[in-house]
DNA sequence: CCCGCTATGTACGTTGGCGAACACACAGCG
DNA sequence: CGCTGTGTGTTCGCCAACGTACATAGCGGG
């Protein structure tokens, strides 16, 4: 672990620093810091995978891009856990499209050497899956979500698992960005975020979201952050104990 | 596979077909034939799961209910999978409940073979985990056809998607049901399928519904139906060919 | 310091789906 | 044979979100 302290900048990674120390040892040669910038594509839909990437202080959305352009989060991935699970899952790609949402840095590892040591079972297979699974319920939660609730419960829901990836209370993201992740209107996030800033819940200002009162957050909000959170506990006890 | 065929009555699960025939027969003596009623739970939301079933001619939805009651669909499964992947998955349990949602039959197999198979490793891992990237696909799609396609839309794909699972051209299923599992009203979906049967797509009555024109239903259905059926065939193409 | 760009705010008519209420019609049962 | 329950059709007002258009306002570079 002492590695991960050698680059003072990142965060860990959670589910990277909760590997057994030999198979984190056998990855570390292999395992590169990269810088994750606002809006960058780490892999695009139908296309294979030349690394998996382990977010530690960026945030990255999946996302599917319809033909006529319109675009729906499928779900987010912090430094909770892993960008390119289709790897292990055999599949390779994935109809859908990771695009950095928030900037930061993160790990990644070569295709091959995931494949590898997911290959050798044990331990590191069983954590892999049991995140997949976790993810799974996002996925799920997503589209229950985006069926019945309201856009303002959204947009609560999707500031409270942005925050729950990032240090801090602060969000760098514009009004368009966030819209393009649940799918709707620019106008319509406007109209959400002014009712959450007149109660006082959050504040901001040209791409730059402070949130003042997460309880008030998580009281609009809609069940689906719960469960999602709820499940990602459960599953992952060990990597989410911060 | 003579197994299989000493039960005339049933259709074969395709996953279980596919699989090796050392592996089969270490199955064989712990799978059961059971009959799968019309509303009947094979697993409840949190609940741990007892066996893993095989669909051959029943079709099973994976539905999210929410606290009001309210439902939403979030996949389908039917004689191409199985139900229960959060066994191997090492969650032991999902946030939602499997549904029968078209009467018939399947073969169970214990939670506990299931686990020792998979963590044999080798080709039925991995067989597994492929089918199970396919239904992250179906998940992720049911999300986005949530968010951006009309009712109209939405009910085209669902018929095929249920079509796919069948033989012959017919469903046995109220507009009640149907609407429960899109997670709309009713109402919507009887409008939607009256249109459907002016154009000559579909015939119903009582809870019967045939399929006149299954390219007409593709040429309404948004492109969800598509990227679902593509990625079914490019992550199982042994199983699928039919 | 001003210009232009980007981010946010506002307004207007439109629409798809909602909730509720009720009409009808067929099937199966006693 | 008629009754009852279940499945389907229809209506009406309502509202959230849409598409479109345009207004303001801060920020950064020339």
């Amino acid at each position: 672990m002492a590695a991960l302290n050698a680059h003072p900048p990142m965060q860990e990674n959670h589910l990277l620093a909760a590997l057994p120390k030999a198979e984190f040892q056998r990855w570390l040669p292999q395992l590169e810091v990269v810088s994750l910038t606002l809006g960058e594509v780490l892999y695009e839909s139908g296309s294979a995978l030349s690394h998996v990437y382990f977010p530690t202080t960026a945030i990255v959305s999946l996302l599917y891009v319809m033909q006529n352009g319109a675009s729906a989060e499928i779900a987010v991935v912090g430094n909770e856990g892993l960008v390119g699970i289709s790897l292990f899952m055999g599949g390779e790609s994935t109809p859908s499209r990771a695009v950095v949402q928030s900037a930061g840095h993160g790990w990644r590892l070569p295709a091959q050497a995931m494949k590898d040591e997911f290959n050798r079972g044990g331990p590191v297979l069983h954590l892999l899956l049991r995140y997949t699974q976790a993810l799974i319920t996002q996925m799920s939660q997503t589209a229950v979500c985006n069926r019945h609730h309201s856009l303002d419960q959204q947009l609560c829901r999707w500031l409270l698992l942005s925050l729950d990836r990032l240090k801090g209370n602060q969000l760098v993201m514009t009004q368009d960005l966030i819209a393009n992740m649940l799918g709707v209107r620019r106008e319509g996030v406007t109209e959400a975020a002014l009712k959450l800033q007149q109660a006082g819940l959050i504040r901001y200002a040209r791409g730059k979201i402070i949130v003042l009162d997460r309880p008030g957050l998580e009281a609009r909000t809609c069940e689906c952050y719960a469960v999602v959170k709820k499940e990602y506990e459960r599953l992952l006890p060990d990597i989410l104990a911060r």
